[in-house]
RNA sequence: GGGCACUUAGCUCAGCGGUAGAGCACUGCGUUUACAUCGCAGCUGUCAGGGGUUCGAAUCCCUUAGUGCCCACCA
């Protein structure tokens, strides 16, 4: 043995004997309860980094049950996580002066797959890397055929359950991704703007958003407002347009705030949607998908200063809104602007201020799905860890669920299983690249005149259906009318709407014919332990919870296991932009697995979060060449004594072993892995090679003790650090793998 | 605006009613049959502040302050 221990030479080499051996893949026994995990399935082309390193926590727990002889199944798998992929294509395509709008949805999908087979690879490898026992040879990728025919089967139960609808209403809109979120992919950020009051006639108004006036249908008071008792049934006027839009009053309305009167403009702000919907106002749209101001409207038609709305027409937000306000002072409309810090809701995933906009979606009624979810929490069936950190925040979220948008206007995705007849519904708005290569887009019942069905067909892009729409659920000719003209829904599901079903997906469920699904998912779900980050609780875990009970009547896990979050040392979150990012993989090539498996192990706490640096990391690669170097002292031929002796220091020292069994075992049945990681870390080093072996060399010790123990607490450390373990255990057992022995047996009636 | 959690040695964290703990860092010393990616010895604390319960509180209760996070329609 090397005085040394060499990562390099060693973890690979490993890893194929681990995989060689079938270890990973369990054999399916009716009589012994399975122990299973799901990889929470990184994004197919994401290179690695902290948080899928994390996923050691999934490794322990499986190896630790492996060696309890439990079988184990860990199931990795890939995601082509939508909208993610969509954009860093993107980013790819603006390298080479391209966008996604020069091609048509085919080729663009096409385009992004071949991108995305290239990277998957990588990803599987870096996975490896790391040492996760994964079964590769139940490996699952979320667009393969399989899983997609069982989620568009998802989708058409939930249309016949009545789960489902297509709903028209304002929706979180991403003017730079052109798609619409669901409220969870908002995030908010404070910025500092201008509070606006507008004269309206007998109030003035207080707005953030100037150039949304002309969307207004009314104002609104809080009836109890003693400033304002005359106002209602008043009619206050639309600066600039002149226009007379009536005063109502509304318990929603804030009276401190600005002027204590609400322009209600239902077609860009969710409150004043609301407000419009229980007042029956009519819902005007003055923004476009690409975020500007368009007056197509039809009621704009007629209107006496159209002339003001033609020079504003086509600016984007940002232009439009320093151009009203020009004319607003100079009509004398602005009364004054105050300094106002408020959030703004962005895209998270590129930063753009989002646009509430009314556009048709596809909508799950959650309601009675969250309801079952929040069930098996509270009933135990499934549980929290830890529970008193989390449970809340699942709670809070079930209880006031909202309905789920799955609608995405991306191309990277299924396709919602909806078909559109062109000549029952001739208002569907639809663009596409025509045979000459120009974008052309409008209405079908105009577009039908210059270009044949099969061309539209052929360069889509996207089409609008309106709410009311006929469809049906099925490709072919119209079932109405026969026409052959029909076109499939050109948006895509939400992400989570595929990954929420994995845990059925992956191990064979069939949604269509449930009797027909496979031996591994009769014997593998519902699965042990999810273990994820705390940050997709609602994204994927309680999508998952839903969908689970929904299909199957069982909640998809018994434990939820919340990790923690990688932070550097001074406890800020890792982010490119802070610079302080730690790459995993060129960890692992510096210093070995082991030791970033144990400096994201050790020390840390449930839910908490891991300061992680690369001197910790070091201090680990230090500790795997301690257990190394142990291993050597022992095995190496010059000490061994006689192998049968006894010694009076032996009892103490066996007594140490125990309660160490007993203590780790402990501690992983509670999830309490980074106690178990320091307090393996603590006895190896310093009490057994501190201690005992200095003992030993001084003849206090048997050699036979002595050596039992080390493989003892090689097995414990094992599923912690799995290649050191194994290295060092091929020199005393050869004939079997440490990741295939038994854990050793728990003494629970020593005590120290 | 609601809610949750946290605050213990320089750092990361255990302890959760009975005389303050671990690892790392630090300071000395040291190359003795694995390991200098090492060993031995040592130093370090009004357990965030205040009040209460108790024979006894870092541990239970109340309160103040700070930090982190989640939720929410601040126009």
């Amino acid at each position: 043995m090397e005085p040394k221990y060499d990562h390099r030479a060693i973890e690979e080499k490993i890893y194929h004997r681990w995989e060689e051996s079938g270890a990973f893949t369990p054999q399916i026994n009716p009589q012994k309860k399975p122990f299973t995990i799901l990889l929470p399935l990184p994004n197919a082309n994401d290179p690695m980094h902290m948080g899928h390193a994390l996923f050691t926590v999934g490794d322990i727990l499986a190896r630790y049950h492996r060696m309890l002889g439990d079988p184990t199944l860990w199931l990795p798998g890939a995601d082509h996580a939508g909208i993610e992929t969509q954009y860093v294509y993107e980013k790819h395509l603006a390298k080479e002066g391209k966008s996604r709008f020069d091609f048509d949805r085919e080729t663009l999908f096409k385009m992004v797959w071949g991108f995305v087979e290239k990277n998957r690879e990588l990803n599987k490898n870096q996975l490896k890397r790391l040492g996760f026992s994964l079964d590769w040879t139940r490996y699952h990728y979320s667009l393969e055929p399989q899983i997609v025919e069982n989620v568009l089967a998802t989708f058409r139960k939930l249309y016949h359950d009545k789960l489902l609808y297509r709903g028209q209403r304002l929706v979180n809109y991403c003017p730079r991704c052109g798609t619409a979120f669901s409220e969870l992919e908002v995030d908010y950020q404070e910025r500092s703007d201008f509070l606006y009051y507008l004269n309206y006639g007998p109030v003035s108004v207080a707005t953030t958003r100037p150039e949304t006036i002309f969307a207004d249908t009314a104002v609104a008071i809080n009836p109890k407002d003693k400033r304002y008792l005359k106002l209602p049934g008043q009619q206050a006027t639309i600066p600039l347009l002149n226009l007379t839009i009536p005063i109502i009053t509304d318990p929603a309305i804030d009276i401190k705030f600005g002027s204590g009167a609400l322009k209600v403009t239902p077609g860009h702000d969710p409150l004043d949607f609301e407000i419009g919907s229980r007042h029956h106002l009519p819902v005007i749209s003055i923004v476009d998908r690409a975020g500007r101001l368009d007056f197509s409207d039809p009621r704009f038609n007629g209107l006496r200063e159209k002339a003001i709305l033609e020079t504003l027409s086509g600016l984007k937000i940002p232009a439009a809104r320093e151009k009203i306000l020009e004319l607003l002072v100079k009509s004398g409309a602005l009364i004054k602007k105050e300094p106002l810090t408020h959030a703004v809701g962005i895209c998270y995933r590129c930063g753009t201020v989002i646009e509430p906009l009314l556009l048709p979606q596809w909508f799950v009624k959650t309601k009675s799905l969250a309801e079952p979810a929040i069930a098996a929490i509270k009933t135990g069936k499934t549980k929290i860890v830890p529970q008193k950190r989390f449970a809340k925040m699942y709670f809070d979220w079930m209880e006031n669920i909202k309905d789920w948008n799955i609608s995405r206007q991306i191309v990277w995705g299924p396709r919602i299983p909806v078909w559109y007849c062109l000549d029952c519904n001739a208002e569907i708005q639809i663009g596409f690249i025509s045979s000459r290569g120009e974008k052309v887009s409008g209405p079908y019942r105009v577009l039908k005149e210059n270009y044949p069905f099969a061309e539209i067909s052929r360069g889509l892009q996207t089409l609008i259906a309106p709410q009311d729409a006929v469809y049906q659920l099925e490709p072919g000719p119209c079932q109405k009318c026969h026409s052959e003209q029909t076109l499939q829904e050109t948006d895509t599901f939400d992400t989570w709407f595929l990954s929420g079903q994995w845990p059925l997906t992956t191990l064979g469920y069939n949604v269509a014919h449930p009797e027909e699904s496979s031996g591994d998912f009769e014997y593998f779900y519902p699965t042990s332990v999810l273990d994820t980050l705390w940050d997709i609780l609602f994204f994927w875990v309680g999508r998952m919870m839903m969908f689970g009970l929904y299909l199957t009547g069982e909640a998809p896990f018994r434990v939820i296991h919340l990790h923690a979050r990688v932070v550097d040392r001074t406890g800020q979150k890792m982010s490119k932009s802070r610079g302080n990012v730690i790459d995993p993989i060129i960890m692992v090539d510096k210093y070995g697995a082991d030791a970033l498996r144990m400096a994201l192990t050790a020390g840390v706490t449930p839910g908490g979060d891991i300061a992680l640096s690369e001197e910790k990391i070091i201090g680990y690669r230090n500790f795997a060449n301690k257990i190394w170097n142990m291993g050597r002292f022992l095995s190496s031929d010059k000490i061994k004594k006689d192998l049968t002796a006894k010694s009076p220091g032996d009892a103490a020292l066996e007594l140490l072993v125990k309660n160490l069994v007993r203590q780790t075992t402990d501690y992983l049945r509670t999830y309490r892995f980074g106690q178990a990681a320091e307090e393996l870390y603590r006895v190896t080093w310093h009490e057994l090679a501190d201690k005992y072996i200095e003992e030993y060399k001084k003849g206090l010790l048997s050699y036979s003790v002595l050596k039992n123990s080390y493989l003892t607490i090689l097995k414990l450390l094992h599923p912690f650090i799995p290649f050191v373990t194994e290295a060092v255990w091929d020199q005393f057992s050869p004939e079997k793998l440490l990741i295939s022995t038994s854990w050793p047996p728990i003494h629970r009636t020593d005590k120290i």
